[in-house]
RNA sequence: GGGAGUUUAGCUCAGCUGGUUCAGAGCAUCUGCCUUACAAGCAGAGGGUCACUGGUUCGAACCCAGUAACUCCCA
């Protein structure tokens, strides 16, 4: 037979995937199994896979192959959301290609557009996990805009507004100009950004007071011409739409300016000096411009003094005629321009560098600006009660649970979720208007025109007016939801739960049970979707939460496509195989920390995937010969042992979804004990027979150890496990579905004696290697056997492991023989040459001095009455054995040193 | 400014309610090996003032207080 030397994973994982998907082994239809479900955190529909999702996706696959083979019916339900805002922008990117702008287009026309694109290009990700090995039921991919997930949504919107729990409202909102939509706060991120601060003077009206201050060389106080107001800003261009100065009543240098006026510079509109201890007094000059319009904390200020607000932005950031002149120019184009003219004017005091926060748009990454606009709300308080008591009660765990807290702090401060963006893409709020501004919440023209109809009724006996309203009349709100108003209702909208609640898929895979996704999606998606599992099914929408890390690259950056230190995951499965990728992030990825990510994971992976290749062909090369007779039962019995031990601390690791341990757990179980000493133990010499029993024996371990390394490497053990080593399967007889067997017993003596014999070996090797001899030339050894263990049932173990001719026990040492010890037992390997005695003195010295210490230490403890005392009895007997055995070792050493002195 | 977290070997991390022969793993490193399963490998070895300073305790990587550095979230 012609295999190849090396494991070649690209054949393997397009054949097994492709066979997988004919044979339906991701297909899950309810039945009387366990279920087991994960829903896919929907990814960006116009997304392509990046090592986020190659990590998420990893860990999700694992847990469902698992599951899968632990008897449950694994349901792994794939699709996307519909990403409004990065959506439109793409296709309006198109449209800019063909030459179509936007606002030549009807909203009817723009959605076949937008269609188009979503058809052609979306879901290249889905197509991407596949690579992966993803094991999702593809048969029940959803996308957040199907028909009937529109549905819920809507569905969702009208039942929530029956609630009193939507209403429509004149809210600060962050704006994001490049998409011309209002975002949420979770869509801004703030950045830290070089600034100026401009310090603006403004002309006191009628101002024929002399100000008595002036000159005054104190700290912090502005030299004050007579008749201005010095204002610093960030924000120069927003001048024209002040509508109030303001300062701290206790700043004694202002209190003259109490009634006063002013006049805005370049358009001298006048506005009033007001008073307020909002005001920092010693932040800038003390004096504070107001523009409600502009900034949330001036809007509130304004509010409470009952001051006009003045609008001077156009929704795509350039300014509007309110602001009088730059009219038409971009925000930052202007403020450029107003510096100058303020410069010009003599109103330009100075300007000093300074930072601050920005927020910038997370899809467009356009400065936000704070624009005062009528949207809708949900009301959050209600709905976040009962979703924060499921995290603190414990019926949904947050893994690691560190992310209580910070979800205990949200939930409790949280505010009213903005869910109205304005775009086309994404379903459009129900809500209609009648010709008064009135307006109705109906899902069809017909259902809202019957309403209106109603509403009119009620207006007209009130007011005893009439008018007749027209079919036709009703108009639709423009905006749509907001993406995450569709992937609140994820786990049970793809299960068909708002139509149809009581469907056999959501009775059955409803709650699911765990899902994977990112910290930073804590509170606007996971937070949300127990909401709205509390909400409409009065029940937890999941009952683990895991939560990964954010993968930066080794230097702890981020990785990002501005970057450029991403590398491509189809890349790295191209160069190390799916199945050395996925060790590769498992390996590098605690639950909830970061990770920093190094293609050498990737690399450990590949090899590990090599190493299970070679110990294949190791087995696949073996002659069985019957008559020959089992000499390994040992062997056997201790491996036996072994993988059920391993079996046991893997489960413990799932269970605490440590997965990253439970792998590494599985990767020392095939490396080092089944290849490294196992197979060492039990394989023939060069082209010899094994007897039967043995063969018989590893090739079951060897399928064992196929099965539990599949959650981590589909592929490999796929084709290795339809091998003729094997015999044959049945068509459906696949690794996949081969269930995990159950644990057997753990013979703890024979793995502590094996531990004691290895490291014998290990010893022997040492001292070939120090001696320079090769494992070819043969030894003998001999025991002094303090502890009682039996050695000679391990004799063939040792003379293989470390080449010896004979091994004898003694009563006498062997001088100049060299020599070991483990645990009480002495070791001696006569060689041709004896060893330095001077070298030999020297070790035996060192080595007793450090047991007297070792010895002072214990005895320290066993003298010291409140250690007697206080310490638990368990703790004590384990100081007594620690003070025997030292006692016993030091007697050898003191005997090897006497014998010297002969 | 408020809150959370992190700091253990060159790197990435374990270390459960303080108590097993000087604190563990994987990778990397060093030395010797192309020993016919595997050089993507084998054998062996070295490597740590557990961030710092105090405290509690018979006993501290672990508990407490403070300091420093870094990270994240919120304002």
């Amino acid at each position: 037979m012609n295999i190849s030397k090396t494991y070649l994973p690209k054949e393997a994982e397009e054949k097994w995937y492709k066979y997988w998907l004919e044979h339906n082994f991701f297909k899950s239809v309810p039945d009387d199994r366990e279920p087991y479900t994960i829903v896919i955190p929907p990814p960006n529909v116009t997304g392509v896979l990046h090592m986020g999702h190659m990590l998420n996706n990893t860990i999700q696959d694992v847990l469902i192959r698992r599951a899968r083979m632990k008897g449950k019916n694994a349901c792994w339900v794939p699709g996307t959301d519909h990403a409004s805002i990065a959506t439109e922008a793409k296709v309006v990117a198109m449209l800019k290609e063909r030459g179509i702008a936007k606002s030549d287009l009807s909203r009817d026309e723009f959605m076949k557009y937008a269609w188009e694109w979503k058809d052609k290009y979306g879901g290249i990700i889905l197509e991407q996990l596949k690579k992966l090995g993803a094991s999702c039921d593809w048969d029940r991919t959803k996308f957040t805009m199907d028909d009937d997930l529109s549905d819920a949504v809507i569905d969702t919107f009208i039942y929530l507004y029956n609630q009193g729990l939507i209403y429509r409202g004149i809210r600060m909102v962050n704006w994001d100009p490049q998409g011309k939509t209002a975002v949420s706060d979770e869509e801004v991120i703030r950045k830290e950004v070089n600034q100026k601060l401009y310090f603006v003077r403004y002309r006191i009206k009628d101002s024929s007071d002399k100000i008595v201050e002036k000159g005054k060389n104190s700290k912090n106080t502005i030299v004050q011409e007579d008749e201005f107001v010095t204002v610093a800003t960030t924000r120069p261009e927003t001048i024209m739409a002040d509508v109030a100065i303001f300062i701290n009543p206790n700043d004694k240098r202002f209190s003259h300016l109490r009634g006063k006026k002013v006049l805005v510079p370049l358009v001298n509109r006048e506005i009033p000096i007001l008073f307020d201890d909002y005001v920092t007094m010693d932040f800038g000059t003390g004096c504070l411009k107001v523009t409600p319009a502009h900034d949330l904390n001036d809007y509130e200020l304004a509010q409470k003094h009952h001051l006009p607000v003045i609008d001077i932005l156009n929704d795509d950031g350039t300014l509007n005629k309110n602001a009088k002149i730059l009219i038409g120019e971009d925000r930052f184009t202007a403020r450029k321009k107003i510096a100058l003219l303020l410069d010009t004017a003599g109103l330009l005091d100075k300007v000093d560098d300074y930072k601050s926060q920005i927020g910038f748009s997370e899809r467009t990454d356009a400065a936000i600006e704070p624009k005062l606009s009528m949207q809708w709300f949900c009301k959050m308080d209600e709905l976040a009660k009962p979703a924060l008591d499921y995290v603190l009660n414990g019926d949904i765990k947050l893994i690691p649970d560190k992310f209580i807290n910070t979800y205990r702090n949200w939930m409790e401060n949280i505010k009213d979720w903005c869910i109205s963006r304005q775009l086309w893409w994404g379903q459009q709020i129900p809500a209609w208007y009648l010709p008064d501004g009135q307006y109705v919440i109906a899902k069809t023209r017909e259902e809202a025109f019957e309403h209106a109809q109603i509403l009119i009724q009620k207006n007209e006996s009130a007011e005893n007016q009439t008018f007749s309203l027209s079919y036709n009349d009703l108009k639709q709100d423009e905006d749509v939801l907001d993406t995450w108003f569709s992937s609140w209702l994820w786990p049970i909208s793809v299960f068909d739960g708002f139509k149809d609640p009581n469907n056999a898929d959501i009775n059955y895979y409803y709650p699911t049970n765990d899902l994977v996704t990112a910290p930073e999606i804590l509170f606007f998606w996971v937070a949300r979707m127990i909401m709205a599992g509390h909400e409409f099914r009065g029940q937890v929408p999941f009952k683990n939460v895991y939560l990964t890390g954010i993968v930066r690259d080794k230097l702890g950056r981020k990785m990002s496509k501005s970057l450029g230190n991403s590398p491509d995951p189809l890349d790295l499965i191209e160069k190390f195989g799916a199945d050395g990728v996925r060790v590769g992030m498992l390996l590098c990825s605690p639950a909830g920390n970061d990770l920093m990510f190094d293609e050498s994971y990737c690399e450990q992976g590949r090899n590990f995937a090599n190493k299970i290749w070679n110990a294949f062909k190791l087995i696949n090369g073996w002659e069985i010969d019957d008559n020959l007779t089992n000499d390994n039962q040992v062997a056997i019995d201790w491996f036996e042992s072994k993988i059920n031990q391993a079996q046991v601390e893997i489960e413990g690791y799932f269970l605490e979804y440590r997965l990253s341990d439970a792998l590494m757990t599985t990767y020392k179980l095939v490396w080092d004990d089944f290849c490294a000493w196992y197979l060492e133990m039990i394989k023939p010499a060069y082209q010899h027979p094994i007897d039967r029993d043995t063969y018989t024996k590893t090739i079951e371990f060897f399928e064992q150890v196929l099965i539990l390394l599949h959650p981590f490497m589909p592929f490999i053990t796929e084709e290795l496990w339809h091998e003729d080593l094997f015999g044959t399967r049945t068509e459906l007889d696949c690794c996949i579905v081969a269930q995990i067997p159950a644990i057997g017993e753990i013979n703890s003596k024979l793995l502590a004696e094996i531990e004691n014999i290895k490291q014998v070996i290990t010893q022997i090797r040492s001292v070939r290697n120090s001696k320079q001899l090769s494992p070819k030339d043969a030894l003998k050894l001999l025991i002094i056997n303090g502890s009682g263990l039996p050695y000679e049932n391990y004799l063939p173990v040792l003379q293989k492991l470390a080449n010896l001719t004979e091994v004898n026990y003694t009563n006498e040492k062997i001088i100049g023989a060299a020599n070991f010890m483990v645990s009480t037992d002495e070791f001696f390997i006569p060689l041709e040459e004896n060893i330095d005695p001077l070298e030999e003195l020297k070790r035996l010295k060192k080595e007793k001095e450090y047991l007297i210490g070792f010895l002072n230490s214990v005895n320290m403890k066993l003298n010291n009455e409140r250690f007697m005392s206080n310490a638990k009895p368990e703790i004590i007997d384990i100081e007594l054995k620690k003070k025997a055995d030292a006692e016993a070792k030091l007697k050898i050493i003191n005997d090897n040193l006497s014998a010297f002195d002969n």
